[in-house]
DNA sequence: TCTCATGAGTAAGCTGTGGTGATGCTTGAT
DNA sequence: ATCAAGCATCACCACAGCTTACTCATGAGA
């Protein structure tokens, strides 16, 4: 009111500007004055004018006034889901891939923001339940069932093959029978990761228990050993666009997809900010897989693989 | 509200931190979710937690709790004086010599700021009485008075001798009779001012009428005309520090002095921010009329002459 | 100079916002 | 299984904030 009392010069003016009368005006201008303790207005003639404290105090108001407007405008685009604040965990080799990919497109796209952390998914999924986390992107082997707690709900973003990386100079076609590499050392993750599990059971189905010399997560030291002639290993596809010289990658005849997976607390799922963050991470996976590693893995379509659901 | 949920996790917490009940808060809470249209909060156990969107509108919340805080603060500085904005108009001289330093002052201690103009007095004034201006600094020769309008307060704030300046080279003792100038020829300011009026009134009561052969209101002209050997003039001390080489500034016997003033609306004259200010332009004008000129004019006193009364 | 329209401020009354206390339900700890 | 802690809802109350009716001050125009 003061702020517009400054403008229009009358307590009748700014009375009509804000659709009330002018005692109301009035009656609000001298509380403020007898609480803040201060004159702020003066008459001069039939109107009034602000006193200098009554301009800094109008001043402070249209402030206030502009920020309360910028919130609002903020609320309206997070009703739309062109605004929000969310915090992602990703595994490592999502994070540096289609995380990445999509944090370079919101940048662009004022849209939503993220603050990211990566872990592995059995922690992101408990970060979820506990409220630390909004959205986890985890993966799940074909092979290997992922526990999805209750209360989470996630949606498949994109799918990718796990391949056999093998040091190059051996010839072999690009699909092969992995109880071929029965007999040679392998290189596998950690065992406490549902990624040990994959390849285990892999070799399992084909009949042989894999000789494992070194066990470690990250996929560049793997395919490293591999280059260096330690062992064969078993990579999935996003991990693959950092393969050195040296090494080949061929297509076990029994197909190991690796799905990824969107996961929120379900009350989040719908939440609009949410579902254009999943959409712009499916879009960002989806460019990922389909130019990435070798020629022997054309682009996957969308992969509609439901999760395994809770034993 | 939200934001303290954010912080204390409960609104039971919440409540006492505010010093009221939960279900002032729960209801407060769902009103603003009812009419934001937005989930704000989310149940974990016993306890709330914010949603992603309740974590933007909270800090939205805390941004304006923040702008409320420095508003209210520099209420109580707009109450205790150290803060606040005026308008200040100021006569060229004063203006570029005690206003300047004045603003120097200001600069350093974090107190009111000012806006300047600069006016001559008899238009300062009348600023002063429309509203335009919060504060003049105008003069008031001692031998023509000076009309101060109703409702306009002034108090003094300095004074200053008014000394003949001549170009340097004639032997005279440092007090003259203004008589033995009757006549040469003598430079003023323009007719309608009433620095006019003190050359005029001043030679008058010498018993002789000036020969004004040059007329600017530019006391730095007036003295390079003086330089020149164009003539004679009565130049205010605050004026004579730009006094070229090639003048001497010598005493009139019967001294004329320049009263300095600052005149608000009488309203404004308790303001307390107003009084730190003039205030602090005494202290400053104490200063430059110290320190001025030459070695004939001593520091003066706290002029306490009264303002003339409205005739 | 008088009259009249305009506008500020006051008084009295009404309404709805924002609070309280009591109560029921959910949840996690003992 | 029991119990304490905490949220939500309901009924109720106080008061802030608005309105209408009125008075008084001010400036423009006859």
């Amino acid at each position: 009111m003061l702020s517009e009392l400054e403008r229009l010069g009358t307590i009748a003016a700014v009375a009509e500007a804000m659709h009330l009368t002018a005692p109301g005006v009035s009656m609000q201008l001298s509380a403020l004055e007898r609480e803040l303790g201060l004159q702020l207005t003066e008459r001069r003639g039939r109107g009034l004018v602000l006193t200098p404290a009554g301009r800094v105090v109008a001043s402070h108001g249209r402030l206030l006034g502009e920020q309360l407007l910028l919130a609002e405008h903020e609320v309206d685009a997070l009703r739309d889901g062109t605004a929000g604040h969310y915090r992602v965990a990703a595994f490592p080799t999502a994070a540096r891939s289609i995380v990445a990919d999509l944090w370079a497109d919101l940048l662009l796209a004022n849209g939503p923001t993220i603050e990211l952390t990566t872990a592995e998914p059995e922690g992101a999924l408990q970060a979820v339940l506990a409220g630390n986390i909004d959205l986890a992107i985890v993966h799940s082997y074909s092979n290997v069932a992922r526990h999805i707690p209750d209360n989470v709900h996630a949606t498949a973003i994109g799918s990718e093959l796990v391949q056999l990386a093998v040091p190059s100079g051996e010839p072999h076609d690009t699909t092969i029978d992995l109880r071929m590499f029965a007999g040679r050392t392998w290189i596998a993750p950690s065992r406490q990761r549902t990624c040990f599990d994959m390849v285990e059971r892999a070799c399992g189905l084909a009949g042989f228990r894999p000789n494992v010399v070194a066990e470690t997560d990250d996929f560049d030291v793997q395919l490293a050993l591999v280059r260096a002639g330690v062992g064969v290993a078993l990579i999935p596809q996003l991990a693959l666009d950092r393969a050195p010289e040296g090494i080949i990658v061929l297509e076990p005849q029994t197909t190991i997809e690796r799905h990824l997976y969107a996961a929120t607390r379900t009350e989040l799922h719908n939440d609009p900010g949410m579902v254009r963050l999943i959409d712009a991470l499916r879009a960002a996976t989806a460019i990922r897989i389909g130019e990435a590693g070798c020629a022997s893995c054309p682009p996957r379509q969308r992969c509609s693989a439901a999760v395994q659901p809770d034993p």
